[in-house]
DNA sequence: CCAGTCACGC
DNA sequence: GACGTACGTGACTGGT
């Protein structure tokens, strides 16, 4: 393939990607579809072609030259929408890491950059390719040069040449510009002629080859009304094609030689693939130059630990782990960076007591990148790790909880610390991750312990600017260690009951599936609902109730509506219950059981979730069924580690609106938690506006879905979704409970007001969240910004609340001898194992302290109970 | 390896 | 009136 010069036209592309993708935006709220889109096409200009040379060209400003011609060029046009404006210097910045021109000319549009540049590369024979979305660009395809437009959005791309453009528009690419001036342009207000459309137009340049020659033999136009208004518009279809035609003499101050292009720089353009979150493109940029280019540093590989290396007021302690369990997991190796220099320590230095000593030193202060990983992982080496000062993973979590994402190397080029290798170039990722040359992870662990050297400070900064101070110090830092704790410690699960039942299952699965293949008369997989989706709504032509994306919906919901229809439908039910609890959770906790232990080790994500929640993983035991006795049942496996102990569980008993009553100061629902009224009962009172006795249980089922929808923020729609109501009878549910608590009603008016003002919401103790959608020109995305600004300082208050009750309980405990141990959290409740001497002191403690962890305008009230196994503790 | 669908918890 | 519906994790299918 012979050297190619691309041509782009960059206001044209951004416009179409703009419209076509759908509003993204990273994660400081700035939107990025735009050059997202453009990006994307980018790298496939660069993978399509093999250019020498190439220039994005943009337009100037507001006034052109065609302004003198034509005052009215372009008027009425949109105003460009700020969302996009905002991305214009963003392209500029990726051009850059693209090692791409770019040029723009005062009283110059981009088309006439670009003509002017196909003028003089065709004038050298030079192969060229010119990338718009604007068919005006047409005129310029030449046996040199291809036009390529995309179509639909951004997603398909036609290219052009002479020859095609023929075919395709029955005229040739000269009268391109005869066409538009007798069509005219709405979005440029270029007049035309009226009446005249594509196909007249075509007619009549066929007929007579150009604009003047039409009017030079106007006589032998055909059609009255045509010829009428061909004529009194003459001007302004002579003045059209002047218009429309590209300027290809642009007094350009640049020529194709400064247009040359080396390819780019991997390290810039991965950087800022990061920063904008652009992760889908990242795979696609090839890494051949991302060796050099850093500035070097020297570090010292210690082969054992010396006191006197460690500073006293602050020392980088990086530990590189792959795995992302870290429940006994591989240590790569750790580094230190101080005032008095760079340090890589070996693992093997672990053992290294002098090392131990300092790593277990309360008074040695530590500035870490995963607090809890840290204390985990070394505990299960016989190793307490003490005086951590600093987590810089769980800081940028608490000034941003969209940011947390991923390492510390990740996190320090979103903060513009560029000197240090993405994990994923290092290590590579998933099957193809691989340890490197010793030499290279050594400097890459170094070298992310000098970026948390800089970095810690960035944060600790933040944290101040928005007051959460508090919140990190006082609250998520000490919990880090206390689930750090529990996590270690971990659940006795009584692995021959889940083997039990798991066979007993199996059982009775094959039998289900058997019936069920009978009842279809054919043989499926009933788990895919592509094949579930045939079988009933073709083979058993069942009425179709919804369709998804990729087929016939074959969710709960659906299922329940055709249970009357076919015997099946109750069998398929029944078997898909049975089959999530086989696969998730008997064959599922089975499968995380640890070897040594015998007891299951979860880990909670601190840093993930966009309310302040915890959620936990391998295995998640905050979704351990409870609403359905068959499922309930698995709690039965989850037992005490000890003998003569119990499970006691204690939980918040309407925690969530509580906080809203709270927050919302709402009179009547504050006054209705302090006479102690059952909270649904209250609300169904409220809005059917009856008494007590005269609600029945249809009253107050709606009534707390009504309440769970205030509590989790759904919209109308959702409402009625659980309801099986019309959406209009949802909103009137709705409208009357905001009627009944207007308090309430206030709180989320104000609440939103406050999200567009200041662009995040907040909670009782100054978690954040931001909301760059809340703004949106975009119904959607803008209301569910604002249902998220109701929802969020609900929810991550009441994550707040247990997340210092964890804290108090822990310390209330430290004060006495009792013998228990908290083990698990479930968002409103705390489970713990206990001695049996001890259980109903432990009991009045946790009560005590989760009740009394702060003082709000209502009572908090906690409920408790206890057993032999998590499922008797009920 | 990823997206889509489904289902469990709060 | 749009349009898709809180926060999570995990299993499974079926396409690349």
């Amino acid at each position: 393939m012979s050297k190619e010069l691309v041509l782009i036209d960059g206001n044209s592309i951004l416009y179409r990607s703009f419209f076509a993708l759908p509003l993204l935006s990273n994660d400081q709220g700035v939107h990025t579809n735009a050059v997202f889109g453009f990006t994307k096409m980018m790298l496939k200009v660069l993978e399509d072609h093999e250019p020498s040379h190439i220039l994005v060209a943009f337009d100037a400003g507001k006034t052109t030259f065609r302004h003198e011609t034509y005052k009215e060029y372009k008027g009425g046009r949109q105003k460009t929408p700020p969302e996009l404006s905002e991305q214009f210097p963003i392209i500029r910045e990726l051009l850059d890491a693209f090692g791409v021109k770019y040029y723009e000319l005062d009283q110059y549009e981009a088309d006439d950059i670009i003509g002017t540049m196909v003028k003089e590369a065709d004038a050298k024979g030079q192969k060229t390719t010119v990338y718009s979305g604007d068919k005006d660009l047409l005129q310029l395809a030449s046996n040199h040069t291809t036009v390529s437009l995309t179509r639909k959005g951004i997603s398909e791309i036609d290219h052009f040449t002479p020859e095609s453009i023929e075919e395709k528009m029955g005229i040739s690419k000269e009268q391109i510009i005869d066409l538009k001036a007798l069509m005219g342009d709405q979005s440029d207000n270029i007049p035309g002629v009226p009446g005249v459309g594509e196909k007249t137009a075509v007619k009549l340049l066929k007929q007579f080859g150009t604009l003047e020659n039409i009017y030079e033999n106007i006589d032998d136009v055909s059609g009255k009304k045509l010829k009428e208004n061909l004529i009194n518009n003459q001007e302004e279809a002579l003045m059209s094609k002047e218009l429309v035609t590209i300027n290809q003499n642009s007094p350009l101050k640049i020529s194709l030689e400064d247009l040359k292009y080396e390819g780019y720089h991997s390290r810039e353009l991965v950087s800022a693939f990061k920063a904008y979150g652009f992760q889908s493109l990242m795979g696609q940029v090839e890494g051949e130059d991302s060796e050099q280019e850093y500035e070097e540093i020297e570090f010292e590989v210690l082969s054992e630990f010396d006191q006197s290396l460690v500073d006293e007021s602050q020392n980088i302690l990086y530990v590189e782990m792959l795995d992302d369990n870290y429940h006994n997991s591989h240590i790569v190796g750790c580094s230190i960076i101080n005032e008095k220099g760079y340090y890589y320590i070996p693992t093997d230095l672990l053992e290294d007591q002098t090392f131990i000593n300092w790593l277990e030193d309360d008074q040695s202060p530590k500035t870490v990148f995963n607090k809890k990983q840290l204390l985990v992982a070394l505990k299960w080496r016989g190793i307490e790790v003490k005086g951590i000062t600093f987590d810089m993973q769980l800081a940028a979590y608490i000034v941003n909880p969209a940011s947390h994402d991923g390492d510390l190397s990740s996190i320090s080029h979103s903060y513009g610390l560029t000197e240090v290798s993405y994990d994923e170039e290092v290590y590579g990722k998933g099957a193809k991750q691989q340890l490197p040359n010793e030499e290279v992870y050594q400097e890459h662990i170094v070298r992310k312990g000098l970026a948390g050297f800089k970095l810690n400070q960035l944060l600790k900064d933040e944290l101040k600017q928005n007051e959460q101070e508090n919140l990190y110090y006082e609250l998520e830092m000490p919990l880090s260690a206390v689930l750090a704790e529990m996590e270690y410690t971990g659940v006795k699960v009584d692995v021959d009951r889940l083997d039990s039942m798991q066979k007993d299952l199996s059982n009775r699965l094959s039998d289900i599936e058997a019936k069920i293949h009978n009842l279809a008369g054919s043989e499926f997989n009933i788990n895919s609902p592509k094949q579930l989706g045939k079988v009933l709504f073709e083979d058993l032509e069942l009425p179709v109730i919804k369709k998804t994306k990729t087929g016939y919906s074959t969710s709960a919901d659906i299922l329940e509506k055709l249970q009357h229809e076919h015997e099946i439908v109750e069998q398929i039910l029944h078997y898909r219950q049975l089959s999530k609890l086989q696969s998730t959770y008997l064959e599922g906790l089975q499968k995380v059981v640890h070897q040594d232990t015998h007891k299951i080790h979860t880990r909670f994500n601190q840093v993930l979730t966009q309310t302040g929640r915890l959620s936990s993983v391998e295995p998640n035991l905050q979704n351990i069924p409870i609403r359905l006795e068959e499922g309930r049942r698995i709690r039965q496996a989850f037992v005490p580690s000890e003998d003569d102990s119990v499970i006691l569980a204690a939980d918040y008993s309407q925690i969530e609106l509580r906080v809203l009553a709270h927050i919302a100061k709402d009179e009547k629902l504050v006054q209705a938690f302090n006479e102690g009224k059952d909270i649904h009962t209250q609300t169904a009172m409220d809005v059917f506006d009856v008494k007590e006795e005269e609600i029945n249980d249809l009253m107050r089922r709606q009534a707390k879905a009504v309440n769970f929808g205030i509590v989790y923020g759904i919209s109308d729609y959702g409402l009625s979704q659980s309801l099986g109501i019309t959406r209009k009878e949802a909103e009137q549910f709705i409208n009357k409970y905001f009627d009944s608590y207007p308090g309430v009603k206030a709180y989320m008016d104000d609440i939103v007001a406050q999200a567009k003002r200041d662009g995040y919401v907040e909670t009782i103790m100054n978690r954040r969240r931001y909301l760059p959608d809340i703004n949106s020109r975009n119904f959607n995305r803008r209301s569910f910004a604002e249902r998220t600004a109701m929802n969020s300082p609900i929810q991550g208050s009441a994550a707040d609340i247990i997340k210092q009750a964890m804290l108090d309980v822990v310390q209330s405990m430290e004060g006495t001898n009792l013998n228990a141990t908290m083990i698990l959290q479930v968002h409103d409740e705390l489970i713990f194992e206990v001695k049996k001497s001890d259980v109903e002191a432990l009991q009045k403690l946790v009560k005590e302290a989760m009740e009394q962890t702060i003082e709000l305008s209502v009572p908090l009230l906690v409920d408790s109970s206890y057993g032999n196994t998590w499922y008797d503790a009920k």
